[in-house]
DNA sequence: ACGCGTGGTGTATCCATTACACTATGCCGT
DNA sequence: ACGGCATAGTGTAATGGATACACCACGCGT
């Protein structure tokens, strides 16, 4: 084992870890994506993907190159959710852990297993395992946050390609809310934020009236009022 | 320098510390405590309390330790904020600061050089000196949730003595936000909520009406609505 | 007793939120 | 080509919370 050259005091310490919590929208639930651990503590238990962060990097890039390797995708949404640090949250010895919460569009997406990890996949939260660590108060946090925020913020928009149906946008409201919202309010309050615009496309799949397609004007996160 | 005897990985990694905002309401003004440090880096400038955290006490535990040795305060409001991680934070090398925030009521207060701060006192934040490594961001932070999370919590009542009067209820609030707000509004709203009761004490100081006072039915934060 | 300073109260307006139902349009099957 | 199906798209009335606003009450100090 190394010796820690660049340790500031001369106590043991904490190791660092981040987690991420990666949503998505996919067959009309909410899913997070999980792995397998293949090894001890929690052989065979369902835990969100993580790793340790390392000297070089900081924690936003730690929990970008975890999605990087568990699911192969850059340039998502990614929010610091709350740092976990109970002395006894890890049997391993003492492990903080930054969690962090992604948001991909429901898209085509494959998911690797890592090294430590037996198998990954997405699980709609509607019908999750029983978690290893403290990882369901983790997930519990993270549903939280996103339930709160999508009622204040244009974060729905991470959850959706470029261009979208009004409909689609109100769908995953209702996903994420577990509750219907009413079209028409839905979409007068919306658009009043002045947050969308419409664009040269209309969506003519299905046998039905074809949808106008809009975008966010801003790429980045925007909120109401 | 001790050999890391508990790490999980091969590697060096990085240290972890708290550092704690403690804020209170003297003179009319929201003040922070903030340390000078005696040391380099930044030797003279002032910082935000903060110190490693221990391996078998909690984040929450750390930074009430902190608390408890800078300003001699148990039992107070304490809330974590966010995890600093950029690996260029500190010259001395990798530190993660895992900030918190507190609240204590405005009554006396002492505070208490540590050892490494050569001196440590109350600031209003009209009133900040240049701080230290990333603290002003850390504390721009910690100054943006409080001045959210009072417009829809108790958090106020941290602020405040057991038994208040509405008005300097209403001057917490004035404060916080850096606006007046209208005295019979502020007092509708407030009581509607139900989360205040009367004493059965009266406040009689003062060349005036004497004030009923009032206290929060829950000593823990509530939210309202 | 009167004036000062703070405590305490109600009403009318405005604006945002809610509840609610029908027409529009393209596709597909006959 | 037409009729039915499925989703797109639209407006109004009622409600309720937020705002703006001014005067009397009460103890104290002089």
């Amino acid at each position: 084992m190394a010796k820690a050259k660049t340790q500031l005091t001369d106590y043991d310490q904490p190791s660092v870890t981040v987690d991420v919590l990666v949503f998505t929208i996919l067959e009309d639930q909410l899913k997070v994506a999980l792995i397998k651990r293949g090894v001890a503590p929690y052989q065979g238990r369902w835990a969100i993907p993580g790793g340790f962060v390392q000297m070089e990097e900081s924690l936003e890039d730690a929990a970008r190159r975890e999605i990087q390797e568990e699911a192969g995708l850059n340039n998502v949404f990614l929010e610091q959710l709350y740092t976990f640090g109970d002395p006894k949250r890890d049997p391993r010895g003492r492990i903080i852990t930054v969690a962090y919460y992604a948001l991909v569009p429901g898209e085509k997406l494959t998911l690797a297993a890592s090294t430590d990890a037996a198998e990954a996949r997405w699980f709609s939260i509607n019908e999750l395992p029983k978690l290893a660590f403290d990882h369901a108060k983790i997930l519990a946090e993270a549903l939280r946050r996103l339930r709160s925020k999508i009622e204040y913020s244009t974060v729905a928009s991470a959850l959706l390609p470029e261009q979208f149906r009004l409909s689609d946008l109100q769908k995953v409201y209702e996903i994420i809310l577990g509750e219907d919202v009413d079209k028409r309010n839905f979409r007068k309050r919306m658009l009043s934020f002045d947050l969308l615009e419409t664009t040269s496309h209309i969506d003519s799949s299905g046998p039905h009236r074809p949808a106008q397609l809009y975008r966010f004007k801003q790429k980045e996160i925007q909120f109401f009022k």
